[in-house]
DNA sequence: GCATGCAAAATTGCATACAAGATAGCCAGA
DNA sequence: TCTGGCTATCTTGTATGCAATTTTGCATGC
């Protein structure tokens, strides 16, 4: 006999309904399918997903809880709208955090973490002189990712994952800019030389003139049309 | 006529059961009457407030998007027990907050704010004198609300309050240990000069120093019996 | 005495029904 | 024609009932 199970088991436990939609609906709008301002209908959603509205209504209200859709009694809920100020104000705490995590990756940063910095600090190299803009945004999301690990402080890093993904939809990636990989390497440069020579002060001025940069505090920054977008 | 309402009409927007649920049991737990690893039980948090399942559900929902509570699907929600290396973690991200918020304020930091921290500072210099913790504890939260305020960044003031709340009932607030107050307003000093003094990384090495200091990242200073309540 | 398996109870997840508030459209009056 | 207010409709908030899963208790066998 064999009847092997039709559906693969996976590690995780039994996902309810409105953990699903959680997760889909957070995609959604931090990949911009669904753009700022556009209001989500409770039955709308039961309906496109197949449930019913308790499961839809509950998916929301944690959204809610987490600052990616905005809830107000009897009058529906919409996508957060950041203001240019509020988004701004996202992109220095970004810049804090992420200097934080570069300061105390100097200070103990375990010897594999640091070998696994200098390998993908090495092949961003490569494709920034290739001039790949794709390939070296998702590296250089390692790259972000590695030092995040080396901070030692899982909730750190959390806190600082968190708060790039949600900006993610308002950046302007100028990788495309030319010239930029390159000045883009070379910031990353300073920074890990020194988290490699264990200097957390420069380490962290150094990441926080990189993030200040490339998500510049300006409003400027803001994709265009993404508020025109949101204007109903 | 005058049929004056009987309810005084608050400014709020007309709230809902599950809101004052969050709100009401955010505060429980915050406050510690609800300790770490109680489970909450739907029905019956549903017969204590009067109300049926569905608003204490969503109220759940929301506080375990917050990570105040941790629900596990058909397992119950129960009261977040976070691990000494979670809390410690914490410590630390709260130090690097007000750190941050204190650098800021040292760069913009306007007149108005300056002189109320100025006046903050002196009132908390008569309390430690007179070796009052109460009332010290008290203005010393309006010191920090004036740091946070200062930084001129809504969002990260936000985030730094909101982490030294979570981690409220874990703090063992040390203002009764004789001589803390004393060493605590002369740390507060150093951050006042430097603000004042425009000097954002030394504010910033002072702050992180201080806060450091008062919540310090080891696992001793999580407050005795935290764990045991939360032991079955 | 202890482990194992089954059944019943309890609890959570979801759907449906109803209530309350908000929005929109219409009609009356100026 | 425009304005004000009223009603109809729609959406959200809450309650209730049922389904699904977990847990508990007991019986049975070793």
């Amino acid at each position: 006999m064999d009847a092997a199970p039709r559906k693969i088991a996976l590690p995780g436990p039994p996902r309810t309904r409105a953990d699903r939609l959680r997760e889909d609906l957070a995609e959604e709008i931090l990949s911009g399918r669904i753009g700022p301002g556009v209001r989500l209908d409770e039955q709308g959603l039961a309906d496109r997903f197949g449930v019913s509205r308790t499961p839809v209504r509950e998916a929301l209200r944690q959204l809610a809880a987490t600052g990616l859709v905005e809830a107000r009694p009897h009058k529906g809920v919409v996508v957060t709208t950041p203001s240019p100020v509020a988004l701004a104000e996202s992109f220095e705490v970004m810049a804090e955090l992420e200097a934080a995590c570069a300061a105390l990756a100097a200070r103990r940063m375990p010897a594999g973490l640091r070998r696994t910095l200098a390998r993908v600090h090495g092949r961003l190299r490569t494709l920034a002189d290739a001039g790949d803009p794709e390939d070296y945004a998702a590296l250089n999301l390692e790259f972000h990712d590695t030092i995040w690990q080396g901070s030692g402080n899982a909730t750190l890093a959390a806190m600082t994952a968190d708060v790039r993904r949600r900006v993610g939809p308002f950046r302007r990636l100028q990788f495309r800019l030319s010239g930029r990989l390159q000045k883009s390497w070379e910031e990353h440069d300073a920074v890990v030389r020194a988290i490699l020579a264990g200097d957390p002060e420069t380490a962290r001025a150094a990441m926080r003139g990189h993030v200040g940069l490339v998500g510049d505090a300006s409003a400027d920054l803001v994709r265009p049309g993404a508020f025109l977008a949101a204007a109903k």
